[in-house]
DNA sequence: TCTACAATTATTGTTAACAATTTTTGCAAA
DNA sequence: TTTGCAAAAATTGTTAACAATAATTGTAGA
């Protein structure tokens, strides 16, 4: 009896139908191993099957959602070694994230990430746990758009979500992920023009959340198969 | 009049279309501006509507694909900020693919990797363009793969073929890119354990393919619109 | 002769119905 | 009581027909 959520909104473009569901997988609304059953969707969203299919066709392509043919779509569960590789794969994009506001100038940026480190810090004393994740992986993404490199940013955002996927099955204890206080040593950094201690403090700040999983034991328990749609894809 | 190609192959998988496709856009037998138009690739390849678009969707997705809403689907072509972009995220990208390297061991790889080269000098010293463009390409996602990382090499599978489209674009003259000897000169410096030269040598090749384009002159004369799809897609 | 408007044509967007496959459920036998 | 098989139900995969939109072509008027 789980929140239907039938809104009747005035016809959802694909598209919306596709960031809906995006949003509700990287803000851990859905998680890993929840089963995305089409005719389900097409009652939440007021959509047809085949639109909802090519929903979820373009998630299952930045893979965030596996499709097993004559089985139906699951949000991924990500293996440990593709744990490890989304980790290494933002290190890598994120110093480059870095390189790319060295070289377009970072000084008229600074106000938009302090306002959103003021909001992260907010969100953390109200002990908001839902709003610390969507706000820990927008830093990121923040730094990115401004960095002036769109597909520095797409590529960023896929590996955020994909990040989220990881966290939510190796790292069980939600605490303290990716605080407020490693971002603001990056923005300080920057703020000084020193781009390469940004980077060094970026490169260290996404070890340090690599290490805080627990990548050996695979507790693979929590794939609760509830009907949460109705309540996870709200518009958020 | 032009080839027809209607290979009546037993059932292609959407995937296998979607690989046809986005091949014959990367190794640039579809150039940019072509039309994609669903009827006809309905006829090339034996399939119906849906799972032409559905390729065309995965294609769109991934950028290689421009789609314009009740007008149809065109072979992206890239502007002069996307290109930068290009080349700026493929360097990001590729020195991320060394730094791999070196993590994860590159001396069992080297053999692939002259034979590859091999092949290069072959090409080019018979003249064919179109090898030259491929094996091009593929040296560099050669190198992605045996960097065991997944989400890199499949980044740079896209940076790849959209640097195809970038070179298709700005590039009349498709003298020398991308030359077997840079290549080599990479491949010597992972030999010798060197990774800190390969990674700069990667990163002037990069930066001197992006010099070899006409950034500024905008020759989007060669747009043709014949119909190029039936000879173009045939199996690679 | 050129321009503007209207009708036609072509192409994409959408939906609904049908087919194939898989999972589940029920029953019987060991 | 448990295991294996068979039938039914549920879900996805596919196709075909229909609707809507945009481009083109032809015609009439200036």
């Amino acid at each position: 009896m789980g929140g239907d959520k039938q809104l009747p909104e005035t016809k959802l473009t694909e598209k919306q139908i596709y960031e809906r569901i995006w949003k509700s997988i990287a803000e851990r609304r859905l998680p890993p191993g929840t089963r995305l059953k089409e005719e389900r969707l097409c009652e939440i969203f007021g959509a047809s099957r085949p639109r909802i299919r090519r929903a979820l066709d373009q998630l299952t392509h930045d893979g965030l959602v596996c499709h097993i043919p004559n089985r139906g779509a699951f949000v991924t569960t990500p293996s440990v070694d593709e744990a490890r590789d989304v980790f290494f794969t933002r290190r890598v994009v994120e110093r480059g994230v870095i390189d790319a506001l060295k070289k377009h100038g970072a000084q008229d940026k600074l106000a938009a990430l302090e306002t959103h480190i003021a909001e992260e810090r907010e969100a953390l004393a109200e002990g908001d746990t839902a709003r610390i994740i969507r706000l820990s992986g927008a830093f990121h993404m923040l730094l990115a758009e401004l960095a002036a490199s769109p597909l520095l940013a797409d590529i960023l955002r896929d590996l955020v979500s994909k990040s989220t996927l990881v966290t939510a099955v190796f790292q069980p204890k939600c605490d303290t992920q990716c605080g407020p206080d490693e971002h603001a040593a990056i923005v300080a950094a920057l703020a000084a023009g020193d781009f390469d201690t940004a980077k060094t403090a970026m490169d260290e700040h996404l070890q340090e959340a690599e290490r805080t999983l627990k990548l050996e034991a695979s507790s693979e328990g929590n794939v609760l198969q509830d009907d949460v749609l109705g309540t996870a894809l709200s518009e958020g």
